[in-house]
DNA sequence: TTAATAAAAGACTAAAAACTCTTTTATTTT
DNA sequence: AAAATAAAAGAGTTTTTAGTCTTTTATTAA
């Protein structure tokens, strides 16, 4: 078990590919998408027609089309991706799971859960979809071996 | 979706439980535990005879009988029960779900992680089964309201 | 204006995780 | 030895997550 759900992780991935594939305007389809970032291309469509529904990433039916990510969407922050697939739970949620647990009424993992919590909520907060691309064009980091 | 699966939430909730109720030799029953943590009792029983098995809890059948950590338990580090429960991937697997991330072929997120995961590594290794217990004795911490 | 292209949508199936119920086995107390 | 107790084991069901397949809708280019 990752810290994001598999639908996330494709969701993170395919964002960092399309972003690197359409810097310069064009699209890129589903097949290379599922293809580049190695998922199930079905599965990643549902994903994408998520995501482009709530205009984090754009699309476009017919010839030439395919999904790109417009200006504003290069700067959002990786947390919105996260957040609209698997909610804030992993930004917020009791390290053991317990609905009760606060500053208050902590668990015994509290305080240093929250610590290490803050510093992923802090990671994707502050890093947008263009940076983590950049080192895709770089070529520092990739998708696939 | 936590960190840690529901089966290893209740787990380590449990082995909290049980170390701060046995810490004077005696035994505490699965209806108990289950009522003391909030977890379904028979999802629970499976969960203990499985640590049990692994020798991270011990038990004992009959009248008087039940759950407690024996003196070598207590001293285990809360990164054991993960292990056994979860295995190893949530303090060596890729954020994004690549088999193939690595230091020599990293993926967007691979140092920034790191050093997120290794925070939580040595979180649950460098601490012991006691140690959480110990702010459950002092009534500091709660795993219920 | 028709054919081709590509995403959107809908209806599924498969697998894993979470949870329940019943029976068996071991232990202790009377 | 019998009855009571409590965990172990086995065999399920339910729910959630992951993944597949088919049809529809929108767009573009010939």
């Amino acid at each position: 078990m990752g810290v994001f759900s598999k639908t996330c992780e494709y969701a993170i991935r395919s964002v960092f590919f399309i972003a690197h594939r359409t810097a310069s305007g064009n699209r890129v389809g589903i097949k290379e998408i599922a293809n580049g970032i190695d998922s199930p291309e079905h599965f990643l469509a549902k994903i994408l027609q998520d995501l482009s529904r709530r205009g984090i990433v754009q699309s476009a039916k017919g010839p030439n089309g395919g999904f790109y990510i417009d200006e504003r969407g290069l700067k959002r922050p990786l947390s919105e991706v996260v957040e609209a697939v698997d909610g804030n739970s992993i930004f917020t949620g009791c390290g053991l799971g317990l609905a009760y647990c606060s500053e208050t009424n902590p668990c015994p993992l509290h305080n240093e859960f929250k610590a290490i919590r803050n510093q992923l909520k802090d990671l994707l907060e502050q890093t947008t979809i263009a940076d983590f691309s950049e080192s895709l064009n770089l070529g520092i980091t990739k998708l696939r071996k």
